[in-house]
DNA sequence: TTATTGATGCAAAACGTTTTGCATAAGCAT
DNA sequence: ATGCTTATGCAAAACGTTTTGCATCAATAA
């Protein structure tokens, strides 16, 4: 007793396998009576369509990948652990509900090979400039959609994660939380949140006429080169009484480097980051910081590659991002 | 210019698809100078064999499921997010090695409906006892291994996660750290490592004569129900002076209600935790943990989903935990 | 009456593989 | 010569859908 097939059911309802599919389908009208009389007997013999059948005839694969720029190593590491996972949960389940399968992409390993499979379309998370993972899937003629956009790409649709806001935000709540001079630690790739941070920065330096002071670290250093090379700021900026670092590994590294200094936070040193992930939460004091909604901005990234994929426009809109104020910046 | 087929490269070079696909699978003998000749040609021609149309023919789906019997809400949440992701990432690239695809599985929703998308097989993370996933995946004929053994289930493949060792070693380590009376904190859900601590504690218990001080506590509770609860537990056993706490966010938790008791860890209280996941290394003071080798677990787990499809046996065994002393638990 | 249209349904041709059974040729022993 | 084996290769039949073009019938318009 295998599994039904079109044609078993076709046999069982008295119709042609054509009207099967459009029954199913909707591509074509099939009267009502008709049509509820096959939902029943599919139901009942525990009729579903084959998917690799499906899958040949459209050439569609059913799978959406979610790929992270960085060796999985450090995105599933300390460093953007939360960050991926979010996303990846979220937009698992968008993808069930559509029947597709949300596959995890480890990176561009120099030897390993994507080649052997294909997606639908792709989702990236964060790319830096000149990803290799985009020209990779764009070579592949691969539908791809971004999570935060792709710098100096603003032809690929993208869920923007308005990092210039949310660094304004961060920004202007140091400064109304009394800092004077604030501090910028950025990532050393070069993605658009950073780029877009470091922007604001600038802007806000000069509305406030303040001196910049910022830094670059490779994210893959994670705490222990932000331990050293924040105390090595710091000590360099004397006046220094606030600090954003986008990166939360950074940041609670900072924090290291802070207390190392003998220097209280907030009262000597305001700090605020980006993500609000479980470093964020867990730091002592707790972390200034920020809801991305990232839940809600994977969904819509599965969306928006689905539109791709069938053609369609879409242009979606990610949540205002929400600050949330925790005692490493309180008054 | 569509892909090529197997048909454009089989006359490219002269031969008929039949060789092609033996000079591909090995299936059958090819003359050497033939096959040289046909895979050259192929990668000049860029052809790759469909992927749908080789499924369709095998009645294979080409991807394999890693499922969490937790809400993902929790799984990727504060409460098991580490460990489902050093999982996935690893078990991802594994998959990938072999050409299958890794999809994320969220949970059995009531209305959720995972019948549209076929596994070859699903791997599943520390399931409960009678967990509703198993009986799921086994209703569909699909084939299982488990992550942890299944409580009550010897005859479906699991990777060990040794936790009795696990437990052994660390109630050992407190002891030898010089705790005489502890404590032990465990999941409420009957999951075979938190079984098998329980019953590790009661032999240690037995053996050294230690009345035996336990609770079971609802892992979704997160932090916030170990704080009071642990808190009422300590207040409730005068005399405990070290504790095991098998879930991550349950010792932290547990951290904080000692601190609120003015309890000095270690020289009051020894802690120990389980899983080393960036809650264990981040918290204050930084937690004795166990290093699980999850990445070579996962592999391990790809490896026998792997066997159980092609119908070979299997029975791989997971890499001995290693302890990792921290001053939680420090002399 | 004769077209014209809309509703409904079917047959057959894809989609691109893998597998089965058969064919041919060469080498070797009888 | 005859049979037997091994090496090599091909044709054709699956696998289970979706889609295209055509057929039928009834209802409506001319």
């Amino acid at each position: 007793m295998r599994k039904p097939t079109i044609i078993d059911l076709a046999k069982a309802a008295g119709v042609s396998p054509t009207t099967i599919s459009h029954a199913f389908s909707g591509r074509r009208k099939v009267d009502p009576e008709t049509r509820e009389r096959i939902v029943a007997l599919a139901a009942q013999m525990g009729y579903r369509p084959n998917q690799a059948a499906q899958r040949l005839r459209s050439g569609r694969t059913g799978t959406i990948g979610l790929a992270s720029s960085m060796p999985f190593a450090v995105a599933a590491g300390p460093s953007r652990l939360g960050f991926l996972m979010e996303i990846a949960a979220s937009a698992a389940m968008t993808a069930l509900g559509r029947n597709m399968a949300l596959c995890l992409i480890p990176p561009l390993a120099p030897g390993g090979n994507l080649d052997g499979l294909g997606f639908d379309g792709v989702i990236v998370v964060e790319p830096a400039r000149d990803d290799a993972l985009i020209g990779y899937f764009e070579s592949r003629h691969t539908p791809v959609v971004s999570i935060g956009k792709v710098p100096g790409r603003p032809d690929i649709p993208a869920i923007d994660l308005h990092s210039r806001r949310t660094a304004c935000m961060l920004l202007d709540h140091l400064r109304q939380a009394g800092s004077r001079r604030i501090g910028l630690i950025t990532g050393a790739q070069r993605r658009t949140s950073y780029e877009e941070t470091e922007d604001a920065y600038a802007g806000f330096a000069a509305t406030h006429d303040m001196t910049p002071v910022a830094l670059r670290l490779d994210e893959s250093g994670g705490e222990a080169l932000a331990e050293i090379e924040a105390a090595r700021l710091i000590r360099q900026s004397p006046g220094l009484d606030g600090l954003l670092v986008t990166v939360d590994a950074l940041a609670t590294g900072t924090l290291t480097a802070l207390s190392r200094l003998g220097l209280n936070v907030p009262a000597d040193m305001r700090l605020a980051t980006r993500y609000d992930g479980m470093r964020a939460q867990l730091a002592q004091p707790q972390l200034t910081a920020v809801n991305l909604h990232l839940d809600r901005v994977a969904e819509l990234a599965v969306e928006t590659i689905f539109a791709r994929i069938e053609d369609r426009d879409s242009a979606f809109v990610a949540p205002e991002p929400e600050l949330i104020i925790r005692p490493s910046s309180a008054n």
